[in-house]
DNA sequence: AGTAATTTGTGGTATATGCCACTATCTAAG
DNA sequence: CTTAGATAGTGGCATATACCACAAATTACT
């Protein structure tokens, strides 16, 4: 049983990227610990911050993150006074997403931690595969990729899984 | 602010890796619906069937998870009959944990799907760009990238972040 | 042997994430 | 204008994941 299950563990790319993804959210969480940040809290206000009150589908789809899911995950923040919810003025279903005050001050205070963790990474990485491995995720993270991986299932000639 | 978040936006290379883990989990986990697992029980399985008889802590650190996270993440397993716990004869604290024969019955269907899955990966991406993604993930995920990254930060003379 | 330090798991609590069902709102078809 | 369909969010439920404190067992030191 070993040898014929050592190829799914080698090649799943998606298991691959999520070690990744556990690795490295311990990586920089320690190094954002001090800002009481989660790694993904820290993301969500850089995002907020840099799209300017943008609807939560919009967050949402530019974090590749279920809707709901962000619903979720926004609570905390909004608890704590760091965003906060605004009724859009002409569509009464959305909804946007601002930084508070403190909000602002705990993302400039987070972004220097943040940058110390960024830091260490290119250093023992090298910035040039550092660089390659953001190209290639945004790639894979990309609507681009969904799309061609979905047709790929429905045209490709595919062996049935079962 | 847009433009100083935009940075921050680009460049983390944990959000970077969290978008494409949300995203390959989505694809994988569409095509590994029908066998009723996710993404993380099947790898989960996979490499318990590979490991044979792994201790918790042996299987955490295959798989970069914390040790109680992974307790938690065995639970709904145990308690649907594909894995069970089994203590070890000579170390009284160690458990090991065995796939049970619906489990290995569970993880040879699933593995047929997951093989859908992954060959659409390798076709979208292509062959070379999959293989050298995921070298790069496992040096990232290595023991040895964090212990390097903790060098780094005690070593190396990086400006305080605050 | 006896005690201190280490190692292995467990359980509690909190955040992260996704799916589904449902509500409210908007848009388009007639 | 009215109604059918699409779109934006919410809330419930389940899994995923981490940290901490704690208990049990083992190992190391004296």
């Amino acid at each position: 049983m070993a040898d014929e299950m050592n190829g799914v563990w080698e090649t799943c790319s998606s298991a691959s990227v999520k070690r990744a993804s556990r690795r490295l959210g311990q990586l920089y969480e320690d190094v954002l610990k001090p800002t009481g940040l989660r790694g993904t809290q820290f993301t969500l206000l850089a995002q907020i911050g840099m799209a300017e009150a943008p609807s939560l589908r919009q967050l949402a789809a530019a974090l590749v993150m279920d809707l709901s899911a962000l619903g979720h995950t926004l609570k905390p923040l909004t608890r704590d006074g760091l965003v906060s919810l605004v009724a859009d003025a002409s569509d009464k279903r959305v909804k946007r997403v601002i930084l508070t005050p403190d909000g602002r001050a705990r993302l400039a205070e987070a972004q220097r931690h943040w940058a110390v963790a960024q830091r260490r990474f290119e250093q023992v990485l090298g910035p040039d595969e550092a660089k390659a491995l953001r190209q290639v995720l945004a790639e894979v993270s990309s609507p681009d990729f969904a799309a061609r991986f979905a047709a790929a299932g429905r045209e490709g000639g595919e062996p049935p899984a079962k």
